[in-house]
DNA sequence: TTAGGGTTAG
């Protein structure tokens, strides 16, 4: 059995059954046991059962025992555990012969619910009633002072105090400190005093470390202390520090200086793979987090539920699917992961971002007990591949089983009952039972659903009162959604609106201002559409170019709008035109329209023709046996055409294609769409 | 026979 799983094995509740246990015995004694009698007041302290642990302390007051030193100790620092400063104190005060391990107890209590004055007063009283300090005492005091840089003065005195009383060799104290200078904005102080420490420990190294991440100026101290680390000049090789310093590179410097810090080790651990995996997927390096699973694979290293839930991370694109499903097939043969809700929780999400539901309902029925997590999931899975009916089906469904609905649950059931179906009284009906009947206050989120959904019903009025009037500022999806709505349907008064709002909260983004600029040439004002094109471009914003992906085996194949660089670009061509005849004679006409709302556009036909989707699908066809489905991913939205096309050549080719476009799933079969045409 | 420092994955 997993050291983890062992101590999970009893409940909290189980625990505080037997503490009740406890004390129902030691009532019915005649005498005290004063052993048990403080193991008791322990677990309290560490449950933070604060009504048992009064049970107990009336007990020991009955017994006789309520003012034994050793046993009062006991309960401050129960009291102080659970939270109850003033029976803490109080019992502190009815203390009649208080050691120097009662007024330390009481400090550390004090510090660590920040009442930092409290303690320093403490700590000070103490000297003055001749008792003579401890270096814990000092640890507890100097702990005070780290709740900012406003105890600086009173920090160093304390320093200062340390020495005269010779504990400057205590490591403990002295960590403290170098922690506290930190805390308190002084890292030369921190750096100093970690200098001065004969033998820093692990803990030291883990605080100085700390301490230059903390202060981002630091990097340059960081990576000399690194050099220390590695040859052993403190002689520290703790593995633990090792992973710290890797992590901290990742957040403060980047995958290089963590790759770095990585292969420098000698002996990285579980915890040290997973956060170098962890650092790759947060910084989107999909690929080289999956080169480091495998090699781990390779190796033949011990996993565990972080190791499967980071690399998952990187599944959740269409295009990883297959890599996706061996790792769930991983998980499988790993007797510690299965059962993990997370984990499994997190390869339901893979599955629904991978686009396939399949996987997902299979998933999702092999749940023993789904959490309210997992019905969120698969109702967000079905709004986004809008299956509206199924969706809402799970939200009943989820509500009959016991489980309650959170915020995060509206969200997906208002998403999903406007996906595709252009009814904004429906979603409207949950935004106003999710208030009144299940007690959730709308957020943004919740707001931004409300506005897409009357935007799509081309109320584009009302979705403009919503905006209005909502207690949030519009967020940037928010914006770009009512952007989009209001140029399908023609208001370029409310679409100018728009764009001006997504460049406000988001001026490093190029949709708003090529929204803005398009809508201004279409208007016949090209001045100002230049203007606003230059603006951009002057602010170093560059347009975002179509770019679709496919992947095919192993490989994984990226097109741009009139992308020639693929080695069968001729073949490719030839495909599209081939559809483009088989189309027309079925009486298709392109849509112009569109290649002037397209972000991609340029020219008239050729282009719209080499959109970057409909090369993947070419080379799709051309590449696999017929029949077989294509998942791809795209990073804007799909433009009206091809989706008309795409629609055509799914029933054409006898094919599934399925799109992730910027927004949502695109389920193309014989000729229709999931989305039914509202994107 | 009690009290103290730091850090690592979701």
């Amino acid at each position: 059995m997993h050291p983890r799983r062992l101590s999970t094995l009893l409940s909290k509740r189980q625990q505080l059954g037997q503490i009740a246990a406890a004390i129902d015995a030691l009532q019915k004694r005649k005498d005290a046991d004063l052993k048990e009698c403080v193991r008791v007041i322990q677990s309290c302290a560490r449950l933070g059962a604060l009504a048992e642990g009064r049970r107990i302390h009336q007990l020991m007051r009955r017994v006789g025992l309520g003012s034994d030193v050793y046993v009062s100790n006991h309960l401050v620092m129960m009291y102080g555990k659970c939270g109850s400063l003033e029976e803490a104190r109080l019992v502190f005060e009815a203390t009649p012969a208080k050691n120097v391990f009662s007024w330390t107890i009481l400090i550390t209590v004090c510090a660590q619910h920040g009442r930092s004055q409290e303690a320093l007063a403490l700590f000070y009283e103490m000297l003055k009633q001749g008792i003579q300090p401890h270096s814990v005492s000092f640890t507890a005091a100097i702990n005070a002072c780290s709740a900012g840089p406003e105890f600086l003065p009173a920090g160093r005195a304390l320093h200062a105090l340390l020495r005269r009383y010779g504990f400057q060799d205590a490591v403990v104290a002295t960590t403290s400190l170098v922690s506290m200078y930190s805390k308190c904005g002084s890292l030369e102080e921190s750096m100093r005093t970690f200098e001065s420490m004969t033998e820093p420990n692990a803990v030291s190294w883990n605080a100085m470390i700390a301490a230059f991440a903390e202060h981002r100026r630091g990097l340059e101290a960081l990576r000399t202390l690194q050099k220390m680390f590695l040859e052993g000049i403190r002689a520290c090789s703790d593995v633990v520090v090792g992973t710290t310093l890797v992590n901290m590179y990742a957040k403060c410097s980047g995958l290089h200086d963590a790759n770095a810090a990585f292969v420098k080790l000698q002996e990285p651990n579980i915890i040290t793979w997973n956060v170098l995996i962890s650092a790759y997927v947060q910084h989107c390096c999909f690929k080289e987090a999956m080169e480091l699973f495998r090699r781990m694979l390779l190796l033949g290293l011990e996993m565990d539920e972080v190791t499967f839930i980071n690399i998952l991370g990187a599944c959740c694109v269409p295009v990883a699917l297959e890599d996706g499903r061996a790792i769930h097939a991983c998980v499988r043969e790993h007797p510690l992961a299965s059962n993990h809700a997370p984990l499994e929780n997190v390869i339901l999400n893979m599955y629904g971002k991978c686009g396939s539901l399949q996987d997902a309902e299979a998933m999702f029925k092999s749940m023993s007990q789904p959490d309210v997590i997992a019905w969120n999931t698969m109702i967000a899975a079905y709004g986004q591949h809008g299956h509206t009916s199924e969706a809402l089906r799970f939200y009943e469904l989820m509500q009959e089983e016991g489980v309650v609905p959170d915020d995060y649950t509206y969200v997906s059931v208002i998403d999903a009952s406007c996906a595709n179906a252009g009814l904004p009284e429906e979603a409207h009906a949950y935004f106003v039972s999710m208030q009144q009947d299940h007690g959730v206050r709308p957020g943004g989120g919740h707001y931004g659903c409300m506005v897409e959904s009357l935007g799509k019903a081309g109320r584009l009025s009302d979705a403009e009162t919503l905006i209005q009037c909502m207690p949030f500022e519009p967020d940037v999806l928010t914006w770009t959604s009512f952007l989009a709505n209001c140029r399908s349907h023609g208001d370029m008064k409310r679409g100018k609106l728009a764009a001006k709002g997504a460049i406000r909260i988001d001026p490093e983004a190029s949709t708003g201002y090529v929204a803005l600029a398009r809508i201004h040439a279409d208007a016949g004002d090209f001045q100002e559409a230049s203007r606003i094109r230059k603006l951009m471009l002057d602010r170093g914003i560059r347009k975002n170019a179509g770019r679709s992906i496919i992947k095919l085996g192993t490989s994984v194949y990226e097109f741009t709008a009139g992308d020639q660089s693929n080695p069968r670009s001729k073949e490719i061509f030839d495909e599209l035109k081939r559809l483009d005849k088989e189309m027309k004679s079925a009486g298709y006409d392109p849509d112009m329209a569109h290649v002037a709302h397209d972000v991609e556009a340029g020219q008239k036909e050729p282009l719209l023709f080499a959109h970057s989707e409909r090369l993947a699908i070419a080379f799709g066809i051309i590449s696999t046996s017929p029949g077989t489905p294509l998942r791809i991913m795209k990073n804007l939205r799909v433009c009206g055409d091809c989706h008309t096309m795409t629609k055509l050549t799914s029933k054409i080719t006898r094919r599934e294609i399925i799109v992730r476009d910027s927004n949502r799933f695109h389920h193309f079969k014989n000729g229709s769409c999931s989305c039914k045409d509202f994107w």
